[in-house]
RNA sequence: GCUGCCGUAGCUCAGUCGGUAGAGCAUACCCUUGGUAAGGGUAAGGUCGAUGGUUCGAUUCCAUUCGGCAGCACCA
């Protein structure tokens, strides 16, 4: 007897051995066809596993949200797989797993595939759907699947294969004249795909991940269950490039970027309004917090590289430069080894401590071609740095006071879904054992006391010392890496930073690298798509815009927009010979958050029509107190 | 950096199976003074990314190079 019991608690008795697709039929036919696979004891498994014994069971259908998509993804994957294998037997074939959104298959062949292909692969897809043929799993020998995949040529399968520990079973699904390794589950059969699914793209893999390797062509797929999701996706990604920050940046007018400054940014009046904005805003916050602004040299002799242990951990990253007298220097990429000749000025006290010194630092790293990404990834760029010298007994009320500033200001700027990353000390590193033990101990110490939800990303930890990081949420979902705090035992001991401590001995302080924002450059890149160029009044490069109707009222369009900028308001004037519908049209699409609208009317009593982004309607106020409303809405926070 | 794709007017794009190019928007000027998402007309605007090669002739074909895009690797 086998007693199967279902999620609703209700239990089926058998007289022997089931398969998953049994019980599903024994409860209903639509059940059964609805059928993908099965959770036995809350793991997947092929709905053609045999129970032999008492389990709890669900049958997992298509409304089993990710699960069921993953399953269906995976699939999509093995089926392209089959496709390129007809279409392509010269190929080899390597891994090819869901992800999310949809799928990806790397495929070793020494002809590039083309676009065209891509539309040939689908179709064939679809062709094995129609096919409806079942997919089953086997059990093989492993040396006898390494033999088998030899033998048919397929290298990176074997090879795979043959790394999986000798006499465990390998698991192999067969569809059709396709046969795979594969962990599994799969679904019962290639019908179940369905058709609602579609080639993306095609790019270079890595064999493995590693750079070392060779070049695989990855090819990527989205796949779902029903038309209507495929399409929304596909909608929402036109959305997603729609709010693209380097269409944006041009749209708006805020900045562009050309070859002969590859990596730098040229911000426009607009852009720079924005850029000001954000500056102004963190000043206020520091000051506010008890920070201390400098600004140090561009251009720093190498040598001070060489003590801080830039040169040998990070010189592949720097620009240098040598000078007609055989000088050697180099354009700074962090500015904390400078902070530390400002430290070092004159002789600190442990009452001078914690200090806490900040700067709008300007960068430049020569980061790999491939790795730029408009302002979001750039060569020169400017981090909202501090660096807090401290005793060890101060890492924990500083770790407390720097998480809720971070706090403050991502809410400020509209992001409220905040993550931590936890990274610890990485293979390339500076320091002993001890002193990272130490490092890792007291920021991990500090986290917790700040009542911190970490998730440990190992090995990724500063050369210097661990960090955490903060990632936020943005609108649509994407993750973004912004703050970061770094506890530092290393460069204080290597840049001879010290303090005279209250028993009159000489000490080490501990430095704390911290940035909220990381870099000006990306998170003005993430603040455009965060807000898809709808920027909230306080940033908002022109806050209003006055238009007229008729030229008769120029004269008061020019005192309204006088009266704005008197009261500390970025407004502008368009009297230009255009009807109100295209001017109404362009400000729109240009995202002004406000237009006052002026005609005979208006200007006669000395109004303005206030109409607001994204709304049709308009209210009639006052000049001055459309003025007095806007001035007090557009106060930045804090 | 690696693989693939791409580079035509300020922007978005068409085009030339090798005979030096066209549209819409934007710009300038003219007409129009019009009440809440694009009024009409005229004009101007291009070394077809750069260099080299093949050719009577190259924007078009080939090579190199620079830049962009996607992904991979990188993000200390």
């Amino acid at each position: 007897m086998v007693a199967i019991t279902l999620p609703d608690g209700s239990v089926r008795s058998y007289p022997g051995p089931v398969t998953g697709l049994d019980v599903a039929r024994d409860i209903g036919p639509g059940l059964a066809k609805a059928a993908l696979a099965i959770r036995v004891d809350g793991a997947m498994k092929d709905l053609a596993t045999t129970l032999d014994r008492d389990t709890n069971l669900a049958i997992v259908t298509a409304k089993d949200g990710a699960d069921a998509l993953e399953l269906l993804r995976h699939d999509a994957a093995h089926i392209m797989a089959e496709a390129v294998k007809e279409l392509y037997p010269e190929t080899q074939v390597t891994i090819g797993p869901a992800i999310e959104n949809g799928f990806y298959y790397d495929f070793a062949r020494p002809v590039p595939f083309t676009p065209e292909d891509l539309e040939k692969i689908e179709a064939r897809m679809k062709e094995i759907v129609d096919r409806d043929e079942a997919i089953t799993r086997e059990e093989w020998d492993r040396d006898e699947a390494v033999r088998f995949f030899d033998s048919l040529g397929e290298k990176y399968k074997a090879e795979i294969i043959a790394s999986i520990p000798a006499g465990q079973p390998i698991g192999l699904y067969r569809q059709g004249q396709f046969i795979d390794l594969c962990r599994g589950p799969h679904l019962p059969s290639t019908a179940k795909l369905g058709k609602a699914f579609k080639l993306m793209k095609l790019a270079g893999a890595y064999w493995r991940g590693d750079s070392r390797n060779e070049m695989l062509q990855r090819i990527y797929g989205t796949a779902w269950f029903d038309k209507k999701d495929l399409e929304a996706y596909l909608h929402m990604l036109e959305e997603a490039e729609k709010r693209d920050h380097r269409r944006l940046g041009r749209e708006m007018n805020l900045f562009h970027q050309q070859e002969e400054a590859v990596g730098s940014v040229f911000w426009h009046p607009k852009g720079w309004t924005l850029y000001r904005a954000v500056e102004s805003y963190m000043r206020k916050r520091l000051d506010a917090n008890g920070y201390v602004e400098v600004k140090t040299p561009q251009l720093v002799d190498y040598s001070l590289w060489e003590a801080s242990g830039h040169a040998d951990k990070f010189s592949e990253s720097m620009f240098t430069v040598r000078t007609q007298d055989e000088r050697h220097l180099a354009v700074k990429p962090m500015n904390c080894p400078c902070h530390v000749q400002i430290y070092r000025q004159g002789i600190k006290s442990y009452r001078d401590l914690p200090l806490r010194m900040a700067e709008f630092g300007s960068c430049h790293r020569y980061e790999p071609s491939g790795a730029l990404h408009g302002i979001m990834r750039v060569r020169a760029f400017t981090q909202d740095d501090a660096h807090i010298f401290c005793t060890e007994d101060q890492i924990t009320a500083e770790t407390i006071a720097f998480c809720e500033l971070l706090k403050t200001v991502y809410t400020d700027f509209g992001f409220t879904e905040v993550r931590v990353k936890f990274s610890d000390r990485p293979e390339k590193r500076a320091g002993s054992d001890e002193v990272w033990d130490k490092a890792e101990g007291a920021l991990k110490q500090a986290a917790e006391a700040a009542g911190l939800e970490m998730t440990l990303n190992p090995g990724e930890g500063a050369f210097y010392g661990p960090k955490l990081e903060f990632v936020l949420k943005d609108t649509i979902g994407r993750d973004w890496q912004c703050g970061t705090l770094q506890v530092d035992f290393v460069l204080p001991e290597r840049l001879d930073a010290a303090y005279t401590a209250e028993d009159g001995s000489r000490k080490r302080p501990v430095m704390l690298h911290r940035a909220i924002l990381g870099s000006f450059e990306r998170f003005l890149g993430i603040l455009i798509e965060h807000h898809a160029g709808r920027f909230p009044l306080w940033l908002a490069p022109t806050q209003v815009v006055v238009a007229t109707i008729v030229s008769d009222v120029d004269g008061f369009a020019e005192e309204a927009v006088k009266a704005l900028r008197a009261a500390g308001l970025r407004a502008e004037a368009d009297l230009r010979n255009e009807k109100i519908n295209k001017k109404v049209a362009e400000h729109s699409q240009a995202k002004v958050p406000v237009l006052l609208v002026v005609g005979r009317r208006e200007a006669e009593n000395g109004q303005v029509a206030m109409r607001r982004l994204g709304s049709p309607d308009q209210e009639i106020v006052a000049l001055d107190q459309a003025v007095a409303k806007l001035t007090a809405e557009s106060a930045p926070p804090g």
